[in-house]
RNA sequence: GGGCGGUUAGCUCAGUUGGUUAGAGCGCCACAUUGACAUUGUGGAGGUCACAAGUUCGAAUCUUGUAUCGCCCACCA
């Protein structure tokens, strides 16, 4: 073995063993009778390749994976990418335009464009796959599954002809989000909003007219049809339902009705709204209620003003529509107020530009429409099956509700190519749909592509091969999931969804919610800050099993953390540790290492049984964090230090050395899954490396529990630490072997000369000495020609003091009466015991300070 | 405007049902080249757990309020 660990050396190998041996593959496990666990990984969209967060999500998924999967379950990690529609035609598209094609659609036409975004997500896809791997995630490779594949195209497709069939999926005209830049529509969970300074106009439509209003878009005033005040409102209550003609510098005057609403704020502004039906969804919906008042569209998809705008508008783009309003506003003085204020404006995500309500024909799946034969609506059936998932952390399942309750109607139609076609035909006024053309001739289908979250959104039995059921009935619903809390609405409540209504069960039994990772100064890794880290990179440098532990160390569900450099390092010198404690038990002569048990032995396996319990709970309960600290604190401060320490002593030898470092590879395995794989082999734990993975999960009980051993080893401890503690504070050299007077056990004896450096009771006359108590056992260190009395006894005072404050408050307790009848057995012994110790402590202290005076 | 979260050592953060004198890593100070490891070892300094009130024998932990930072949602024209 060498010196250090270099993960470079071995963790292609062990890649490629784990490929050999198939243990990800539930149908090549060594056990078939296992419990089945599925998990679905959440696929990376092929817009780019892997950044760290997905080494955070892959570090979480793969550990909870091999836990399972050594606890004997029949484990499944499926794999797999999402061609993310919209967002990757708009990063092919954007990439295009930088290289100065501004209109790539018309450039290349439907067919040659869609070929090359395939081939943008090709070369993405097969990046991010090698990526997986880099980070040791025990994915099934056998049933990778892409959501634009043959396979997930057929699901998606009989589940919209379905939905379509059951009246759930419907086509209807609407306002919706547009992007002109991106020539689509957007879902309102993917606008982004941004406060910015904009001008805010009050005005009349006419002199005449009594009622003003306001707007931060004139040019969309030129299609107004209504003013809404609040029915309480004494100042306009006259003029409800009342019309009036106006001209608005048009060509044809416009008619604007007075109508009454309750959600008219009269406080604010003029206490009127300008009621514009067809380009702001707040008024669309208003117009549905009161559809008298009409609709008049004046801003087309390409941001140009629509003939109904009038003759002087028609064609021109809406900023110099909005110059050319104004003016016409101020020149009729009609224009009462300009004021600056701030607005925040909605954009799209993708493309960057101000999204514009355009009322439009779509496609829409209708959440409050009984389902057939179901007797209730996807909302309510998403309402109910959220409640039966265990959600972690739980406040996140309030989100989750409240998101679902105010959920409105999903557009599914975009106008992107990239994606799954609609799967609707028309002919003349039929409209059929069908995944394949209807018979005849004439069929036209639907232009447009799906949202692509209605395909992810079946991902948890897409990927089982549904609709043939036998995979689906031992793999659904998954057994857990887990994800960034920022796809909870988008994604979590989709998956609920479509799972409810197709399978009529939860998508999965549980949810763990995770944070994003931000850089050192706390912020979001952006592209545009350039503060973005390759976790590739960070592998090359520290190793796979190095960027797993620091990034899940540390932190607890559902919070952000902050990644830097230092913590893989720490976590990267944590894994040198344990591969050279492995290297030292590998060097002992293996007689050592069998007989029976010493102090030291009986000490670690003592441990070891709860480390052993409190791992598997930590596990078992995904808590990642406390997993890694405790097996972290186990290996270093009391294997390595201790331990390892005390195994050098030649009389003592270390019998269960190999034993506790084989529980500690597995323990480990899920964190750090190569170091763990490469030393169990080079131990001869394995026959083959990539075996460990499929090693059996340690059980406490296997390891003998012996409370007195623990007590003598601990006093060891603490008188080692003493007399060390004792070197430093008088300056004395480490290595100056000081006489000590203390009765103990053989055992004890060797720990204690080796360990602190001391040689045990050899000189019986001394003048002067220090006095440390532990655990009732009370050791004098003779300092004759090596350091003066009064440092003693400065030191003697302070540990008195010490002792005496925390006996202060034990007392306290102790003398309590309500404590003795309120506080539970345990507590109280305890508190007695520990008063006794420290009484006992205190006495000794005294009289060795009583002496020196 | 509504909802949620954070505030614990110089820095970054754990702290699972309330129970010894509140922990870790990094950083800092001092010491150490001892036969697994300098990607090291040993010892140490450093916190009235944001603030206030309350519940309790006992509060970092539960309740209420305040301050402050952050996130999400919303049709403020």
């Amino acid at each position: 073995m060498d010196k250090a660990y270099s993960p470079q050396d071995h963790e292609a190998r062990i890649t490629q063993a784990w490929d050999e041996k198939k243990y990800s593959n539930p149908d090549h496990l060594p056990s078939q009778n296992g419990e089945p666990h599925a998990v679905m990984m959440p696929p990376p969209n092929v817009t780019g390749v892997l950044h760290l967060g997905h080494a955070l999500e892959n570090s979480i998924m793969d550990t909870h994976m091999r836990y399972h999967r050594m606890t004997g379950k029949r484990t499944l990690l499926i794999p797999g990418t999402d061609h993310a529609a919209l967002p990757t035609q708009a990063r092919v598209e954007n990439n295009l335009k930088k290289q100065g094609i501004t209109n790539p659609r018309q450039e290349y036409g439907r067919e040659k464009l869609v070929a090359m975004i395939r081939e943008y997500a090709e070369n993405s896809k097969s990046t991010i796959l090698s990526q997986i791997k880099r980070l040791g995630t025990s994915c099934d490779w056998s049933r990778l599954a892409y959501t634009f594949d043959e396979e997930r195209s057929r699901v998606v497709n009989d589940v919209f002809v379905r939905m379509f069939n059951d009246g759930l999926i419907y086509r209807g005209y609407r306002v919706v989000n547009w992007s002109i830049a991106g020539q689509s529509t957007s879902s309102d969970d993917e606008l982004v909003y941004e406060e910015r300074a904009t001008t805010l106009y009050t005005f009349k439509y006419a002199k005449d007219f009594p009622i003003a209003v306001a707007t931060v878009l004139p040019e969309t005033k030129l299609g107004d049809t209504a003013v809404a005040v609040h029915p309480d409102d004494t100042r306009y209550q006259q003029y409800i339902g009342k019309t009036f003609t106006v001209d608005v510098g048009a060509e044809t005057p416009r008619t604007i009705h007075v109508i009454a609403d309750e959600s008219v704020d009269m406080n604010y502004g003029t206490g009127a709204l300008g009621v514009t039906s067809a380009h702001a969804t707040a008024d669309f919906d208003m117009y549905q209620k009161h559809p008298e008042i009409g609709i008049i569209p004046v801003i087309g998809t390409d941001g140009r003003m629509l003939p109904a705008a009038g003759k002087a508008y028609n064609g021109l783009p809406f900023k110099d529509a909005r110059k050319k309003f104004v003016q016409w506003l101020h020149d009729n003085d009609l224009l009462i107020e300009e004021k600056e204020i701030v607005h925040n404006v909605a954009l799209s995500d993708r493309y960057g530009d101000e999204i514009w309500p355009m009322p439009m024909e779509q496609w829409f799946v209708n959440v409050n429409k009984e389902v057939p034969g179901k007797g209730k609506t996807l909302k309510q059936l998403m309402l109910e099956a959220g409640a039966k998932i265990t959600i972690t952390p739980e406040r996140f399942a309030k989100t989750y509700t409240n998101w679902i309750t105010n959920l409105h109607d999903w557009c599914i139609s975009r106008q992107i190519w990239w994606g799954h076609r609609i799967p609707v035909w028309y002919r003349g006024a039929e409209v059929v749909a069908s995944a394949v053309k209807p018979a005849g001739e004439g069929w036209m289908q639907d232009a447009d592509t799906l949202d692509t979250w209605f395909s992810s959104g079946m991902w948890t039995f897409s990927t089982l091969g549904y609709p043939s059921s036998a995979h689906v009935k031992t793999f659904h619903p998954s057994a857990w999931i887990q994800m960034g809390y920022e796809i909870i609405y988008l994604w979590m409540a989709r998956m609920v969804l479509f799972s409810t209504y197709v399978l009529g069960e939860i998508p999965f039994r549980e949810v763990y919610i995770h944070g994003i990772l931000r850089d050192k100064q706390g912020r979001k890794f952006s592209k545009s800050l350039g503060n973005g880290i390759d976790p590739i990179q960070v592998i090359d440098e520290y190793g796979t099993d190095a960027l797993r532990l620091s990034v899940l160390k540390g932190v607890a569900p559902g919070n952000d953390s902050r990644f830097y450099e230092e913590k893989v390092a720490d976590a990267r010198n944590f894994v040198n540790k344990l591969w050279n404690v492995a290297r030292f038990v590998s060097q002992m002569k293996k007689d050592e290492t069998t007989g029976p048990a010493t102090l030291p032995d009986q000490w670690i396996l003592t441990r070891l049984h709860d480390v052993v319990a409190e791992v598997t709970e930590a596990y078992e309960k995904n808590q990642f964090s406390q997993a890694s600290e405790t097996l972290y604190h186990f290996v270093w401060n009391e294997f390595a230090d201790w331990y390892v320490e005390a195994a050098k002593i030649e009389s003592l030898h270390a019998r269960q050395a190999m034993n506790v470092l084989r529980t500690v590879l597995a323990l480990l395995h899920p964190l750090t899954p190569f170091v763990t794989e490469v030393i169990a082999k080079e131990m001869g734990f394995t026959q083959e490396e990539g075996e460990l993975m499929v090693a059996e999960w340690p059980k406490a009980e296997a390891f003998a529990v012996d409370h007195e051993s623990t007590k003598r080893f601990a006093i060891v401890q603490e008188l080692v630490t003493s007399i060390r503690a004792l070197k430093t504070s008088f300056r004395i050299p480490p290595s100056t072997q000081l006489q000590v007077l203390v009765e103990l056990g053989e055992e004890e004896r060797a720990l204690v000369e080796k360990l602190a450096r001391v040689t045990l009771g050899q000189k019986q006359s001394h003048q002067h000495h220090a006095t440390i108590v532990v655990g009732g056992v009370t050791a004098l260190v003779i300092l004759d020609g090596v350091v003066d009395i009064e440092a003693e006894k400065q030191r003697l005072k302070k540990e008195i003091a010490e002792v005496e404050g925390s006996l202060k408050g034990i007392q306290a307790k102790l003398n309590n009466e309500k404590f003795m009848q309120s506080a539970p057995e345990q507590v109280r012994v305890k508190t007695q015991e520990i008063h006794e110790e420290r009484l006992v402590t205190m006495a000794k202290l005294r009289e060795s300070l009583k002496q020196i005076d």
